[in-house]
Parts: structure tokens; sequence; C-alpha cells
DNA sequence: AAGCCGGGGTA
DNA sequence: TACCCAGGCTT
């Protein structure tokens, strides 16, 4: 199972063409490590990197974290999805400095008992902070090992994963992977995957791997890892209230604490104009101006969203701000977390 | 086992 | 448009 020198072929092609200088490797420290996997996970590098820099400046250790608001903590996420991920982060913080002395617990398994952290993300944080052996297996990983042994099969499937898994684990079983480069190896796996065993046209005649490559030999590297099964994703609509008073603020509700867009602040959504037109007249707002703003168009991992801003202009002073609601201007909104489509909207209608 | 949870990059 | 991405949690 080892003999195909899996790993340190990978390595020596790491020591030459890896990725050595991505922000949370310069310093690396646990902390650094875990929020950058955090972050990474079903998310690309370079959308991550300013998010990661904005994150550590504002909040450079876990203390700091597990002090912050959470919306201090949404805000710096806003934008970047899967807001559980944050609630998730300031949560494990708080967690290790009551059980762990302030830092983060040193074995995978009281990594993968905080929450936010899984198998993969555990590992991928032992390993690189530790040089610990522990095999990850994300994204790149599974296309990877899909083509080099020719698994069949959608890699979100549970028979599938649990088959790459124990490639994953032979291969960092490995004796001839030295002990102080565990942590080359995670980091070379997933430059391996994001830069040359990519999704498509992957760079097969520079891989280290191919001669061994069983997707290679069959001409099937097009072909592997099999897609997920297709599904029609349904389609939903909203309309979103845009309350703007005299002094041109623009009023925003916390949204409910599950479901998508948790904990965030948005605009008043509803799921149709007769709901938008009730909530107006049981909180007697009596518009000056109204008009219909451009659709947009939102899609999500499990259906697409197509938000109708409604814009009313209120006369007169009106007070239906409460704890869960309040009107903010624009800087007010830079410091909040607000859904990624909801902030392009606002920032249109401040330049106007 | 399947559904839920964002947003962006890419072909 | 459709798929994928340094996944994990809930049911």
């Amino acid at each position: 199972m080892t003999t195909d020198a899996f790993a340190t072929r990978l390595l020596a092609w790491f020591d030459v063409h890896g990725r050595h200088d991505l922000p949370w490797q310069h310093p690396r420290s646990p902390y650094r490590v875990w929020l950058s996997e955090v972050m990474l996970q079903q998310t690309q590098v370079a959308t991550v990197v300013p998010y990661f820099l904005r994150f550590v400046d504002a909040l450079p250790d876990l203390p700091a974290l597990a002090a912050a608001s959470p919306d201090r903590v949404l805000a710096l996420w806003s934008g970047l999805g899967y807001y559980s991920r944050a609630r998730n982060l300031q949560a494990a913080a708080k967690l290790c400095l009551e059980f762990h002395g302030g830092e983060l617990p040193r074995s995978v398994d009281a990594l993968a008992a905080l929450p936010g952290i899984g198998r993969s993300t555990a590992a991928a944080i032992a390993s690189q902070s530790w040089n610990d052996r522990h095999a990850i297996l994300d994204g790149n990983v599974k296309r990877v090992l899909a083509r080099f042994h020719g698994v069949d099969g959608w890699p979100g499937a549970p028979a599938v994963e649990r088959r790459l898994w124990s490639f994953a684990q032979a291969h960092v079983d490995d004796a001839a992977l030295a002990p102080d480069r565990l942590a080359d190896y995670t980091q070379a796996q997933m430059d391996f995957g994001a830069t040359l065993c990519t999704r498509s046209r992957p760079a097969c005649v520079d891989c280290p791997l191919q001669i061994d490559c069983i997707a290679f030999a069959e001409g099937r590297q097009n072909e592997l890892p099999t897609p997920r099964p297709a599904r029609t994703l349904p389609r939903r609509s909203a309309v979103l209230l845009v309350l703007r008073n005299d002094a041109g603020d623009v009023l925003l509700q916390r949204r409910p604490p599950t479901g998508v867009w948790a904990s965030l602040w948005s605009l008043p959504q509803f799921e149709d104009e007769a709901g938008a037109v009730s909530w107006l007249g049981r909180h007697a707002v009596d518009a000056e101006e109204s008009m219909w703003l451009d659709d947009i168009a939102h899609g999500f991992s499990h259906y697409h969203l197509t938000l109708r801003p409604r814009l009313h202009r209120l006369a007169g002073a009106t007070r239906i701000a409460d704890a869960d609601s309040g009107w903010v201007t624009q800087s007010d909104i830079a410091s909040l977390g607000v859904p990624a489509p909801v902030r392009t909207l606002l920032n249109r209608l401040f330049e106007n």
C-alpha cells in the first residue's frame, strides 16, 4: 500500500512548487491555523485571505476572540457565508478559556470535540501546528485520492468517503514520511489539489504521481471524482422593505437565531407583498413615496432566492425601532454582520 | 443517510 | 447555468 511513495513524492513536489507564503503560515500559530482552517471550509483561498487578515488584525489571539461581542465577530465574518462557523468559532474560544487554559487543546480528539471542528479540520490543525501524524480529507484530498486510486462514486456518499479516509490514513502512516514533515505533508496535499490536480484540466504532464495514478492510466482523470448526483434547486422569492427616514437612515432588523443568515442584521423580510403591507399597517408607517428597486438574485447551496426590495421614504418621526431593530447610518452598517446581497443593495442605495 | 448552511470562482 | 470549494452540524 505504501510502496507507491505517495507521501514522499508529494513532499518533494511541495518543496519546489508548494505555497509557502500564505498569511497563516507567517507566523504559524495554533490560533491562526485554526482560524484559517475554519474560514477555508467550503471557501477558496483567494476569498479567505482578506477576511483572515482583517480578522487577526482585529482579534489577534484566542482570548481576544473569546471576549469580543458576538456582533463584532459576525461583522468580521460578514460576506464569507456559513455564519454558524463564526458562532462556533467564538463558542470554541470560550470553551478553550474555560477548559484548556486559554489555548487550543493539544490532541485531535479534544480539538474535534470543539464546535465547528470536525475530523479533518482537527487533523489539519494538529498536523500544521505540532507536526502530529493525522490524515486529512478535504475536497482537495478527496479529488486526488479518487483519481490516484481510481475510486468511483460521489465522494460525499458515506461508503465512498470511508474508502477515501482509509487511503488517506494509509498514506500518512507511511514510515518514509519523516516525523518533522507532517505539517508540510498536510499543506502539500492541499496545494497539490488546488494547483496541479485541479477539478478541470489537471496538469498530469507535470504530476509526480502520474506513473501510479489509476485515473491517468485509464484516461479517466476528467471523469473522477464522480460528480454529485444532479438536483434541481427550488426557487423562492421574498420582499425586502427598505425604509428611509428624514435623516436618510435605514431600518435594519436582527434576523431570527436559526435558519439562513441567523442573527445577522438585515432588511425587514417577508414572504410576499401582502406580508410587507400588513407589517407596514401594523406599524402605522405612512410612506411619502415608495418604489420597487431592482430584483436581487441570490443563490444558496439548497435553493435560489429572488429578493424584491421596495423602497419607502418615510415622512415625520417614525418610532418602530426596538431591541432587535434600529435606524442605522451607512457607517453603522460597516460594523454589523449583514448578508452579502443586502450589503450590496445598501451600498448602492447610499451611493445615490 | 440526507438536509441545512453562503458566497464566490470557474467553465 | 451548473458545479465545486481547506466541512460540520442537525435531524
